[in-house]
DNA sequence: TTGTACGCGTTATCAA
DNA sequence: TTGATAACGCGTACAA
């Protein structure tokens, strides 16, 4: 019973303009609000439109313009963490908001394959956005590479060492974790240790060497831990491990939030009470945190306005307006509560 | 320091005939790996590409052809449930595969407000996708109907009342409801209430119906409450409501599992032991469910299929194969765990 | 097997 | 203030 009902010729400019009696550039103009259209015209023309049920084809648009208005949201994260990661959503609505504001239409595309990763690279090429935001790039993210050989204005969330000079906006991911390090040791623990994941993404890495800084001489690189990724099953084998190597271990540093979690579920199943015997922070303060008993402290990030922050700068890139810092880092805020 | 670097003007089709000292036609032909194309043309074409930096200009393609090779995943909700809501991230990451497989790109497109819904509306009809897929439309979405006012080819992942015609993919939300339902009578409760969400939804509402079904002329309105989402702030205040309602109340059928979690908690607070004295079963088999104690007895949702799904009927409908069935329901599958 | 020429729907640049 | 017309880059009959 195939009946692929022919979609009907769509009304054009031409058409439009026919109705109206004007000619196409008067048209044009009215539509893009220009200035130069006589009243009687602009009302003329708007009958037609309404009398012929016009609508702009963006794809003749964008070929006359060089421009769609609309910007990309690259995520490139294995299924899991992308479910998982609270940041994401939370940079994802950010960005549309802004966008939205400005009229951008935000096209989310996701990599979750390497055939992703050059189809997607020719989409990016193809024209269809005027500007990138990358979330979550890895070191020499092939996605990052193209992006910059092919000259897209994009801004990234985070700072990938491989991709220096490209503007980013970010938190300060070494100072916060140390500062959170420090309040772990300001409740008098001896043996800390860390449990650190995405040591392959700036984020996972400068959280580490963060870290490294509170501790000072005290660093044991025997009670670091590391897991690909920023996941609860990372706290709970992380746990299992530092509790092997060091039976009175009394203070951890958890990579995020979801590690936290993971942890404390084992802590808690080794007898331990939190924060009595074992102190815990985290990083994030996203759901995990509030879920947790006792609650989290952590570190708050602003996740929405990062997403806000990167719509901006990639707007002024498109608009031809070189940023003045390459950068922008948001701040960050430590949340104490119960669990150290 | 303001310094555009201006974008060189990118090669064409032109460009590369000239260097290959072929015709714009060869090189087309080539590009689409269409026949009539001999070795030596071939091989001078790929070099002058390689050369010239050559890539296709999708806009103007576009235009000439009138497809895009892209699909739109629509996804309306308030911010708070698509950071929560398990079951979009994973539709997404089905539906963004499928596509992936047939060379399609996945772009997805979030109403967040008014604003969004009026400038999809019209990205929708200026020809930058090929199709859509709707996940969780409301009752009277003004996006569902601007779709299927344009014509456009579309597939909704649920199947709201008000757009019965189109084509979807879903599951049977009341026959698992039902079902769950009688799995909790089954451990003989006596004094069941359900605490349902989202009813301004097909899911929300099927759910409860199918939970009347169930309980037949046991059903009591009273022991049943109903909240605007899916999420576990919902439980927590429906529980309370319950347990005004009804002291002596021995089971619950939360809409979802982050519901379920919630008025577990507040089961925990008011000293009841689950599933001792009172037994609680959710839907979704989410996250959530594993993280409760006891584990959540649940309905399990196939949500990657149903992207999949979703993903194979639209690229039928853009290619002109209208389906047999309007709709396809996936099946469901009952996990029984501790909590019931 | 290859080249030519026209059409896709807009915008932009003139001259009127 | 308006109208004619040349781009924009590619696909595609049709002719060679």
């Amino acid at each position: 019973m195939a009946t692929p009902r022919a979609r009907p010729r769509r009304a054009t400019i031409f058409d439009v303009a026919a109705e109206a009696n004007v000619s196409r550039g008067t048209v044009s103009r009215m539509l893009n609000g220009e200035p130069y259209v006589s009243d009687s015209a602009r009302e003329a023309i708007e009958k037609a439109i309404a009398k012929v049920g016009y609508v702009r084809n963006m794809a003749a648009r964008n070929l006359a313009t060089q421009r769609s208005k609309a910007i990309a949201l690259i995520v490139h994260e294995p299924h899991s963490v992308f479910l998982e990661d609270p940041n994401i959503g939370a940079i994802l609505l950010g960005t549309n908001e802004r966008l939205s504001e400005a009229d951008y239409q935000l096209v989310c595309l996701i990599i979750g394959s390497d055939r992703d990763s050059t189809r997607i690279a020719e989409y990016l090429r193809g024209g269809f956005v005027d500007g990138a935001v990358i979330v979550s790039a890895r070191e020499h993210d092939p996605i990052a590479d193209a992006i910059t050989h092919i000259g897209l204005p994009a801004v990234f969330v985070g700072h990938p060492e491989s991709a220096p000079d490209m503007p980013y906006v970010g938190i300060d991911n070494r100072g916060a974790a140390r500062d959170i390090t420090r309040e772990l040791l300001a409740t008098g623990r001896k043996r800390v240790g860390m449990i650190a994941a995405a040591l392959d993404r700036d984020s996972g890495s400068e959280r580490l060497a963060g870290f490294r800084d509170a501790m000072g001489d005290d660093f044991d690189e025997r009670l670091v831990v590391d897991f690909p990724l920023y996941s609860r099953t990372s706290g709970v084998e992380g746990m299992k491990t530092l509790l092997e190597r060091a039976d009175d271990i009394d203070g951890v540093f958890a990579a995020s939030d979801a590690v936290a979690a993971g942890a404390m579920d084992v802590l808690r199943e080794s007898g331990r009470s939190v924060p009595g015997d074992v102190g815990i922070v985290g990083f994030d303060d996203s759901d995990w945190a509030l879920r947790c008993q006792p609650q989290l402290s952590t570190v708050r990030q602003p996740a929405d306005l990062l997403g806000r922050e990167a719509a901006s700068m990639v707007l002024e890139l498109v608009n031809g307006v070189t940023p003045e810092t390459p950068g922008r880092i948001l701040p960050t805020e430590i949340k104490l509560r119960g669990s150290a």
